[in-house]
DNA sequence: GATCATAGTCGTCTCACTGACGATAAACAC
DNA sequence: GTGTTTATCGTCAGTGAGACGACTATGATC
């Protein structure tokens, strides 16, 4: 309970960052490839060291920015414009964790539409968009070399909380649309909910749930052909953020 | 992104705790009164810091069994004995939340059965389970001069949060009966509804549901009338922890 | 231009679950 | 006994989800 300030010992505080997106049908992370040791050639999520005079949010949002150029939302604003969703996950602070010193990371998660290609500090080479399930496949059996190592640090069990946490949180909020860009269609979100949770889902039920729940959705009057077949509407996403009743993730 | 071990601010790290319990019909939290500035003599959450070779989440029960005696248990698994509910809820790292130096607070949420008289350090006047609705009540118009100022630091916000975590959770988990003691009638597990959330809940359909969720409860054979009125069946939590589907909060 | 493939949209049917609420049961206080 | 309290069982209507049929509007292919 003591405050005495020669009591405590020093901590590094840094934000690490699940940062995720939908492409080609696959939840994606980003990933940097670590320049340095411990772990140098290593995939890991990006982040960095907490400034001095910097709120932990505004330290996920800088590093957000630094790496993918992406302007954070607070997180009760939906994504509109090109701005990503950005919310604070969980705090992972074991000893040894970092074998260099006692690092505290506090884990931060964004949602944002796809995206041109990465860039960590201009060089696109050390920075991925990489399927999550191919970053958690730890085991290396993989035919894609780059990936067969696990993720640095703890870097897997953080990015397994985070997207856990995305499964969860686009069943009984407005989060999928954070996935989309700022008009879409409804059979586009549909396709971010299968992608998320990885399964199929009915179009049509699809459909009548989400043009049904008051303030998920507005029309925004036009069309688009872009995915084939018949126009679909344009929707942006409305000032609804907890869906009552929720989405259900099919199971069992 | 530099790791230079010279280049990364200090921080001090500690835990908070929210440590709420069910008294008297009414959600409770542990707070304990400081005994040094800043803010001496305000009541504030138990905490401290976090020692140089400590996981957060021991130092967390470290800090809860030094206050409380309570004995954490692992998040899955469901409280039996004499144990709480323990897990992590957010980092609040604001700069200038302490006066006196940079802390990042990693709190933590314990849920708990009705205890006897808290102690802090042994000393029993500077710990009291109190209302969350009274700590929360800022403006300090109430009777009870002793919990007219508001919390501490920011523990107003990290209590705040703490209850709707709990809030939440018992909806879709079994956690509400972590308020509970080890057996328990049905009726004791709605006044802890019914605490927690702030409602009336109908008995009757309140009875139906929890007992027809497999894996909810478990009859033990043993009743009791210690509610008065015609005998109940007791209980004890099940293996479920997730509640598909879910106890609806009435709202609206 | 007819046909086909693709996606979107509207409807219908059934079942599960909830909320409202009546009724009965088993204890205690008087 | 009578009244009070709490527990427990039942009924009924309304809401919403899953399964799935049917139709529509576009581009691609022959």
């Amino acid at each position: 309970m003591s405050y005495d300030p020669s009591a405590f010992p020093p901590f590094a505080v840094t934000v690490d960052l699940v940062v995720l997106t939908v492409r080609r049908h696959a939840l994606c992370a980003l990933a940097v490839r670590r320049g340095e040791a411990p772990y140098k050639g290593r995939w890991a999520l990006p982040g960095g060291f907490v400034r001095a005079d910097e709120d932990l949010t505004q330290a996920a949002a800088r590093e957000l920015a630094e790496e993918t150029g992406l302007h954070a939302h607070a997180p009760s604003v939906p994504a509109q414009d090109n701005g990503a969703h950005l919310e604070q996950l969980a705090t992972y602070g074991d000893p040894g964790r970092d074998p260099r010193m006692r690092v505290v990371s506090v884990a931060h998660l964004a949602l944002a539409p796809d995206l041109p290609a990465p860039r960590a500090g201009g060089d696109a080479s050390n920075a991925r968009w990489a399927p999550v399930e191919e970053l958690l496949r730890h085991e290396g059996y993989g035919r894609d070399g780059e990936t067969a190592a696990p993720l640095a640090f703890d870097h897997a069990q953080i990015l397994a909380d985070g997207v856990e946490r995305a499964r969860s949180k686009i069943e009984y909020s407005s989060l999928a649309t954070a996935f989309c860009p700022t008009e879409f269609t409804v059979g586009e979100l549909r396709r971010v909910y299968e992608a998320v949770w990885g399964v199929a889902l009915d179009p049509r039920n699809f459909h009548r749930k989400v043009t049904g729940t008051p303030g998920f959705l507005v029309p925004t009057g036009g069309t688009t052909t872009r995915q084939g077949g018949r126009p679909a509407q344009l929707f942006r996403a409305g000032g609804a953020t907890l869906l009552n009743p929720p989405m259900l993730r099919p199971e069992v």
